[in-house]
RNA sequence: GGAGAGGUGGCUGAGUGGUCGAAAGCGACGGAUUGCUAAUCCGUUGAGUGGGGACCAUCCCUGCUCCGAGGGUUCGAAUCCCUCCCUCUCCGCCA
């Protein structure tokens, strides 16, 4: 949600915003509303006092016993109107809310503009694609010989999109998140959190998942409730409508949880194997912050989402996205994007972005400053890391000739010893 | 799932239709005092939004809204009615 005083105070700003996301709200109708609403409610307020000062009249003639009929009488019509007034103002709120919960957060001054992914600027790169002396396998075509990724059998269960990870594949992705998750809780500074993994739909809204993307989402038919897209949502709505004591901020948050993306419109393209699937696991980075200390912890939890894939020996880039590839909510974004060079591409496992108080507002969440005076906190998060991806990322980078894959260093304590991923043997009992 | 109790300001907790935005305590902040790592006393202390004033930041005056959320009754509601949400207790069920 932007400060409503910031689309009064400079609309055209608002809308170049709202082009550069390009998005549709209509913000010459919302400012119409609202200098209507605005007008209503002066004269709303006067009835209000009217009535107030009305009925404290009545009250000290009912206290010295005195008859008040005839102010009541009077006070009725005054009543009328106010109803009128309140029922004009609350249309009027509505349709103001409905246009501006699908208004964008503004991209920061210096994010580069641009239509689409096309605009994305590169910033960083770490480490070298690793290189082969043979070419380099898929990871589905790794997956189907190690015995450690079943499609056909999730596709069976729940349909395409829903892969199945078995033995050391299973072990892989269980190695990783507890890895990802020492990491970040032991290393630097997070605090573990076990949410909800379905959600109502205000902390939706709260993040911009809601309206924009609700297409997106999966919903239980009973309760309405929906399975959450990101580990953002619960996070992010950890402290609604709390005034945290400056004095706690920042506060650092990290979880695992399962992701539910219906990926409407994006079947077929890009979507073999892991790349992009119904449901994933994945650790989330979530920081509130104060506003002046926000820009700087944006970049720090990026470094604690690079740090994972340093120490996992990856070779990743840094992008930064122009205005067209921002999210809704989003204010500046880097992507992380791991070399899979199975697949021959670099594939994001994680976007680091700073929402300045976009989300704060909606979830109500604020912190009292040094002269007591509550503000909004800034909300940023990340992924530290997507699980699927990371996968792919080591599995095709650590594969041999003859199809086994070696276990990251880091990894090995985590897969309890094992050094190397061969063929899976079917254990029957 | 069934029955009951309850949701009030940073916290605890009074308040059952009329100067209640709301007692009291705690906490916090400011001040006073005291030499013994603290006590005592005094004062201030919810949020949002609009208007006016001022050495227009840190201020002052003032209107309106907010006592879980949303409706309703009434001249007037924290207080009465309805719906929903949440918490707690007991029972049932259950990993």
């Amino acid at each position: 949600m932007l400060d409503v005083r910031l689309l009064r105070a400079e609309p055209e700003r608002v809308r170049e915003g709202i082009a550069a996301k390009g998005e549709t709200a209509d913000l010459d109708r919302w400012l119409r509303l609202d200098r209507e609403r605005r007008e209503l409610l002066a004269e709303w307020e006067r009835c209000r006092a009217e009535l107030n000062a009305g009925g404290a009249e009545i009250a000290r003639a009912k206290k010295e016993g005195r008859d008040a009929a005839e102010e009541i009488a009077a006070l009725r019509a005054v009543k009328a109107r106010e109803k009128e007034l309140k029922g004009r103002i609350d249309a009027a709120e509505t349709e103001l809310s409905e246009i501006l919960v699908r208004i964008p957060n503004l991209p920061a001054e210096d994010v580069p503009r641009g239509p689409d992914e096309s605009g994305n600027v590169e910033i960083a790169r770490w480490g070298e694609p690793r290189e082969f002396a043979f070419p380099p396998r898929a990871h589905w075509d790794l997956g189907a010989g190690l015995r450690i990724l079943d499609l056909r059998a999730g596709g069976e269960i729940a349909g395409s999109g829903f892969p199945v990870l078995k033995g050391a594949g299973a072990r892989l992705e269980r190695a990783l998140a507890q890895f990802m998750l020492d990491l970040h809780t032991e290393r630097h500074g997070y605090t573990e959190v076990s949410p909800p993994h379905l959600s109502r739909a205000d902390p939706m809204v709260a993040c911009g998942q809601i309206p924009k993307l609700e297409a997106d989402m999966y919903r239980c038919d009973r309760g309405g409730l929906y399975l959450i897209p990101t580990g953002e949502v619960p996070l992010t709505n950890l402290h609604r409508g709390e005034i945290l004591e400056g004095g706690r901020l920042p506060l650092r948050y990290t979880t695992l949880t399962p992701c539910y993306r219906r990926e409407a419109g994006a079947a077929g393209k890009d979507t073999r194997g892991l790349i992009r699937v119904h449901q994933f696991q994945k650790v989330e980075l979530m920081v509130f912050a104060r506003p002046e200390e926000s820009e700087d912890e944006l970049l720090r939890l990026r470094g604690c989402a690079e740090e994972v894939l340093r120490r996992l020996g990856l070779h990743y880039r840094v992008v930064l996205l122009c205005t067209g590839d921002l999210s809704f909510a989003g204010r500046r974004t880097f992507d992380l994007e791991v070399w899979a060079p199975g697949v021959g591409r670099y594939l994001e496992v994680s976007s680091a972005t700073g929402f300045g108080d976009f989300q704060a507002r909606r979830a109500d969440t604020r912190f009292r400053d040094p002269g007591g005076k509550p503000r909004y906190v800034h909300t940023l998060n990340g992924s530290g890391l997507a699980l699927p991806r990371t996968i792919i990322a080591v599995m095709e980078s650590y594969q041999r000739e003859d199809g086994s894959i070696d276990v990251p260093e880091a990894l090995i304590p985590y897969m309890g010893g094992l050094t190397r991923i061969r063929p899976e043997e079917d254990r029957h009992e």
